[in-house]
DNA sequence: GTAGAATCGGACTGATCTGTCTTGTTTTTT
DNA sequence: AAAAAACAAGACAGATCAGTCCGATTCTAC
């Protein structure tokens, strides 16, 4: 589980974690080990050492790049959004048909990534689990984060005219955090079907049921 | 927002949190500053220390009565799931009519969860999200703590013949996560009458819009 | 009242933490 | 080839970490 290898579901080119990118110098190494160590063991639990001893570089080339141990975090989760979305919003253009089709895909998407060995829940979910109260940068990643997110839904609600856009958004936002999680804790990538139809359900409702 | 007193809703004798629970003796005290720090600043991130200042009792005590930091933990768990539980379950308990009541009444429940001003979202997932891979206290923790919900929850959809209790239990696990998080995350409380409508949708579908 | 448990206060250990610094080597750029 | 940036190796500092131990004191139960 802690071997030099993290096997992660590729897609045309690219993972969904940064923590799986191509190295090409000793930045990339150290970003890479990072991405690794702090999603799988934690962000206060894992220490500078730690990390360049995965990365096999020296400490003084770290502190060269990041001032600090939390512009390192920022720079992890910075990273490991952006790829993660890259990832899942690639996934998600090939899907044809109406907006209706791309807001159910997602959670299909979630599945793969949900089933992937390496998945270790959403990065931010887990930050903002961790530092919580008062840590501006982490929670402010993890708002742009999810204002991504929030974005693209509310594009889809809009091309599918639904009545209310907010509320619907929101709907569809509990049910991917949820299924997040749940997936997470009980490692069934399944729930995300689960989420799937509820979703569906709702998305019949709203537009009453004529898809 | 580190100040000595913290704010609880108070139901009836009970709060949802152990931290605000009376003290009788030095383990109390100790339990109640350990859950506040560990809920608030996270577990790795709360030293020893911190934990005999607010709690305002000597290092040995704290030995004598937990052999190590993780020990002191996993009882903290132990203690606020209790704690949440029996407010929780209290709550419901004065929901009168069907089953269905009760069960979206759940997520009235959590909405004042959510608007307590200490609110921190759930230990459990926080725990989870922190230690992650392989720590086996904590995930059983989260485990047993969902199993009380889920027993809770399959009764109330066996009590309503839903057709796939499984399935149904499943969907209300998830709205309950995500409402949790996404509450956590924006501070939001009304998330939880956004997953109370999914939910009432979702019933309204299996038990074929009878009610 | 007396025994035993609970608690206090703090010194102390050894490990680990983040971060700095120095010296020299390699790589890249111009 | 020369200048500049990146990097390696590791010593070092100052703080904090979990956990131990001791002696004195207070509380509690019988």
């Amino acid at each position: 589980m802690d071997d030099g290898l993290n096997e992660v579901c590729l897609d045309d080119g690219g993972g969904w974690s940064f923590a799986s990118m191509p190295a090409r110098n000793a930045r990339d190494r150290i970003m890479s080990a990072a991405s690794h160590l702090f999603c799988n063991h934690g962000f206060a639990a894992t220490g500078i050492d730690a990390i360049l001893d995965r990365a096999g570089t020296a400490k003084a080339t770290l502190y060269h790049h990041f001032r600090s141990k939390e512009e390192l975090i920022s720079a992890v989760l910075q990273a490991e959004g952006d790829t993660w979305r890259d990832w899942f919003f690639g996934r998600l253009s090939q899907v044809e048909g109406p907006a209706r089709n791309r807001v159910l895909a997602v959670f299909d998407v979630l599945e793969d990534w949900f089933a992937d060995p390496g998945f270790y829940g959403c990065p931010f979910i887990n930050a903002v689990a961790e530092f919580d109260t008062g840590n501006d940068a982490v929670r402010q990643a993890a708002e742009r984060h999810k204002d991504h997110l929030l974005t693209w839904l509310k594009a889809q609600m809009m091309e599918m005219k639904v009545s209310d856009v907010v509320e619907t958004t929101r709907s569809i936002a509990i049910l991917i955090d949820g299924a997040i999680v749940a997936a997470q804790h009980s490692g069934d990538p399944s729930f995300a079907r689960t989420a799937r139809r509820l979703a569906e359900c709702h998305l019949d409702t709203v537009l009453g049921r004529a898809g």
